[in-house]
DNA sequence: GCAATACGTTAGCCGTGACTAACGCATTCG
DNA sequence: CGAATGCGTTAGTCACGGCTAACGTATTGC
């Protein structure tokens, strides 16, 4: 899953970053939101990883993953470049869309 | 492909939709600016009809196949609500962040 | 020590998405 | 007319993604 917009678009994996958008959460707690297996939650949170949304940290036996700012930002930013680099570029003399960049995305602290 | 941002989020699919939005253009146009078959970029762009992100308007033999405005907003949508109801609601009192949604997308006239 | 917990990992199934090659259908042109 | 163009459609392949079940591993608690 190398694309970034893909990784991040399976609906299941769009819940999962939402969810993981309130604060940190073990894996068993995520999947408990969900009506697949613990595993293929755990893929999720591997594929999510791989694209450098989340990371996770250890404490004790227990894994929170958590959102990776960096990671949202540059998603931020690519669903933005597909708007206004891509799109909104032929659209621009039609309504000049007005555009913000949200590269400060952050989690709450 | 019943998920919009699935269809929409496909890197072929996403380029297919970049050049749609500068007009229309018929499917050999839009397979001129593609690696592979006239028929694989003919099956994206059902599957871009389907989700209701293009239309066709036929002229003569051709097909003229255009972005369709209302689709797009549909998609920008979408992508706002992603950012907004599901991920910025648990961050909102952290950051607040400003955000606009585009409902009035449009294809240059 | 041993059982239980919280994971990751693997094998394997199954659906499906992306693609090509071939065909069929309209439309235009000669 | 027929040939060529511009498509859609279909069959069929291939790879891959999502999933479950089973297993392996570290950590905690008894």
């Amino acid at each position: 899953m190398p694309d970034l917009l893909s990784a991040a678009a399976e609906p299941n994996r769009r819940r999962i970053l939402q969810l993981l958008a309130s604060g940190p959460h073990t894996v068993t707690e995520v999947a408990a939101n969900f009506p697949v297996t613990r595993s293929a939650i755990s893929q999720h949170l591997g594929v999510l990883a791989e694209v450098g949304l989340v990371t996770h940290r250890k404490q004790g036996r227990q894994r929170f993953y958590e959102v990776l700012p960096d990671g949202m930002a540059r998603l931020r930013a690519e669903m933005d470049r597909f708007w206004t680099d891509e799109l909104a570029q032929f659209t621009a003399d039609a309504h000049a869309l007005p555009h913000r960049t949200f590269t400060d995305w952050e989690r709450p602290t």
